[in-house]
DNA sequence: TTGTAGGCGTTATCAG
DNA sequence: CTGATAACGCCTACAA
C-alpha cells in the first residue's frame, strides 16, 4: 500500500539520492546513470509516487494541458474532431480541456478570455469558428500557440476542407446523374457560429451550377440551421411552396444532419428518396452509411488528431502545410438518375 | 496596455497595499473594506492582472477543475450530458476536463488513473459505466469526490433513469395500443463499456412482458451496440429471419439510435413503420421528434447539470437523494395500433 | 482591517 | 553524473 503522502523528497530519501536526481530520471531527462534511473523508478512505483501537477506546472511552465474551444459538443463534426484530439492528447500524456460555447453566444469573448488566463494551457485549439481581431490580439500576447479547426484562417495554423471545392464535388455528382434542376439548403441561421463556413459552401455551390451554365431557382433554396430539426422545418416549407411551383429533381444540403431533416420531411410529405428527389449532403455523418446518405465526406476525427499533433509541436505547425484537408465523394441510395419528366 | 508580467506584487504595489490583501480582495473573501476591495479590482483590472492558476493550485490546493470520465463523445447521452456538465461548471467558473474512452477500453484503468493523478482535479464525474472494485478503491484514497451518471453506484451518489421503469413504460404504450407481438432490440455488443444499462433495460422489459402475460419470442429478439450502424445490421438480420417465421408487430430498441438504425433497416426492406410495424426507442434523441420517433425521453442536458452542481457541492452530495431521475414517454409517429393480422 | 512570513512540491541552475 | 539551492507565484495562518 502507497502511504497517502509520498512526495519527491520521500523518493529521493528512500533511494539515497538527491530530489533533482529524482525529478530527472522520472521525466527520462539526460544526466541519470540507467542503474540510477531504474532504481528510482522502482522505489517510485513501489512508493506510489506521483508528482502534483500544480507543483510540477508552477516551476516548469509547462501545464501539459490543451484547451479546445468549441461551438457545442452535440454536433457530429465537433464530437468527432474532439475525439480525435483527446486520441492524441492522452496518448502523449497530455490532459484535455473543454470549453463550449453552447447557449452562450453572447459570452463567447468571456469564454475566449477564461481559457487563455492563468496559462493554464499549453494550446488551444479552436473549432468552427473565425477569431475575430480582438481575440486574435488576445491570442498572440498570450503567448498561447493556435491551431483552427474546421475553417482556414489566415496567419494561423488550421486544418480544413476547401468548402467551395466540396460543393463542386456534390453538383458535380448531381450533374452528372443527369440532374439540372439543382436544389440547396443553406446553413448559417444559428446564433452563436460562424457564417463563414455555410457561406464559403454556399457560393462554392452557386459557383459549380454557374460553371454548368444552371442556376439556382429561389424555390429551390431554403436556409436552416446547422441541425436535423431546422432543416427538418426547412425541408417541411418547401413541400409545401412545391404545391404550387415545380420542385428540383435533386437537393443539396450543408451538412448530413440537414440532409437527415430534408429526407425526414420529404418522406412525411410522400415523396420517395431517390426516386422522386435526390438527397445528398456534406460530412458523412456516422448514421450516414446506414441510412444510405449519400455525402461529401470529411474526416474529422483525422482532423482532430492532426490538429492535436500541430499544437503538441512547433515544427510541425511551422512546416504546416496551409492546404486544405482532401474530401470524398460516397455515393449511396439516396441520389439517383432524375426520372424522366412527364 | 496591461504588462505582460503582472503579479499580485505588482497590483499590491500599486494599490499600496501588501499581496495578502489583494489575494483576499480579488476573491471576494471577508475581511477587506470595501473602499480597499474596489480600489485594488479596479487597479487589477487595469494592469491585467490574473492569478497564474498553477500558483494558486499549488496554495489553496484547489484546482477549479472538474473531470468527467466518459466512454465516447460521439453519442447524443454523453454529449448532451458534457454539454450540461459544462454549462453549470463554466458558470461556477470552474474548467472541464474530459477523459475519453474512445477505443481505449483496455486502458481504461490506466486512463482511470491519469484522471485521478497529480491531484489535478477537485472532483470526478463518471459517465455510463459502473466502476470496478479497484477503481472505487482508487478513488478512495485520492479522496477525490466523485458523481456517477447514467447508471446507479451504490455508495456513490448518482444521476440516472431507473432503466427497468423506461422499459414498463415504453412496453406499456405498446400494449395499450394492442400490441401483443413485441420484439426487442437489446444493448451490450460493445466492447468498452459497461453491461450494466443494456442488462437492466433487458431485465425491465422481460420483466414487463411478463406482467402482462406476454413472451418474447426468440425471432422477435436481436442484439446489438448502441449505434445506428450496429442495429442496422441487426434489423437486417431481423428481416431476413422474418421471411420464414412471423415477425412482431412492434419492437423496442434499447436507445434511439438504435431504433433509427432498426427503422432504416425496415424501410430498405420495404416494411413500413408503423404501419407493418411500430418501433420506439429510448433516449428523445436530438433527431427523434425530426424523425417522428416515440420514445422514453430522459432529459441528458439536466443530467449534467444535476452531476455537475452535485460534484461541486459535499452539501449537495450529502442531501442528494438516491432516487432515480424521472423519464417521460414522448407518443410520435412510429407507433401505432397494430393492424389486424389477415 | 491589514501586514508579515512561511510554506505549497517541483523544476532548473549551478556547482561539485 | 549528482547534489544543493534558489526560484515558481500565490495563499494563509498568525501577528499587529
Amino acid at each position: 500500500m502507497p502511504s497517502i503522502d509520498v512526495g519527491i523528497e520521500e523518493v529521493a530519501a528512500a533511494a539515497g539520492v538527491a530530489t533533482s536526481t529524482v525529478s530527472r530520471a522520472l521525466r527520462n531527462q539526460q544526466g541519470v546513470s540507467e542503474a540510477t534511473r531504474q532504481r528510482i523508478r522502482a522505489l517510485a512505483a513501489e512508493l506510489g509516487y506521483v508528482p502534483t501537477s500544480a507543483a510540477a506546472r508552477l516551476a516548469s511552465g509547462r501545464t501539459h494541458t490543451i484547451g479546445v474551444l468549441v461551438p457545442t459538443m452535440n454536433r457530429w463534426f465537433f464530437s468527432s474532431v474532439l475525439e480525435g484530439i483527446d486520441e492524441v492528447l492522452h496518448a502523449a500524456g497530455y490532459d484535455l480541456m473543454v470549453f463550449s460555447l453552447t447557449g452562450r453566444g453572447s459570452e463567447r469573448q468571456r469564454l475566449f478570455d477564461r481559457a487563455l488566463r492563468g496559462r493554464k494551457l499549453d494550446g488551444l485549439i479552436v473549432l468552427g469558428f473565425p477569431l475575430s481581431r480582438p481575440e486574435e490580439a488576445r491570442l498572440r500576447d498570450a503567448g498561447v500557440p493556435v491551431v483552427a479547426v474546421g475553417h482556414s484562417v489566415p496567419g494561423v495554423t488550421s486544418v480544413s476542407i476547401d468548402d467551395r471545392s466540396v460543393m463542386e464535388t456534390a453538383v458535380d455528382h448531381l450533374h452528372r446523374l443527369g440532374h439540372r434542376d439543382i436544389g440547396f439548403l443553406a446553413g448559417g441561421m444559428e446564433f452563436d457560429l460562424s457564417f463563414a463556413v455555410p457561406r464559403m459552401r454556399e457560393e462554392g455551390f452557386h459557383e459549380a451550377l454557374r460553371t454548368r451554365g444552371l442556376m439556382l431557382r429561389p424555390e429551390f433554396r431554403g436556409r436552416a440551421a446547422f441541425t436535423v430539426e431546422s432543416a427538418y422545418a426547412a425541408g417541411r416549407h418547401l413541400v409545401e411552396r412545391w404545391a404550387i411551383t415545380p420542385r428540383p429533381t435533386a437537393m443539396v444540403a450543408c451538412s448530413d444532419e440537414m440532409a437527415f431533416g430534408l429526407i425526414a420531411a420529404f418522406r412525411e410529405a410522400g415523396l420517395r428518396v431517390p426516386e422522386d428527389l435526390s438527397v445528398m449532403g456534406v460530412d458523412d455523418h456516422d448514421f450516414s452509411e446506414s441510412f444510405g446518405l449519400t455525402t461529401v465526406a470529411q474526416d474529422a476525427v483525422g482532423h482532430g488528431r492532426m490538429a492535436a499533433r500541430l499544437a503538441l509541436s512547433p515544427e510541425r505547425r511551422r512546416l504546416a502545410p496551409s492546404e486544405p484537408v482532401p474530401h470524398e465523394l460516397r455515393v449511396r441510395r439516396s441520389t439517383a438518375a432524375p426520372r424522366q419528366r412527364a
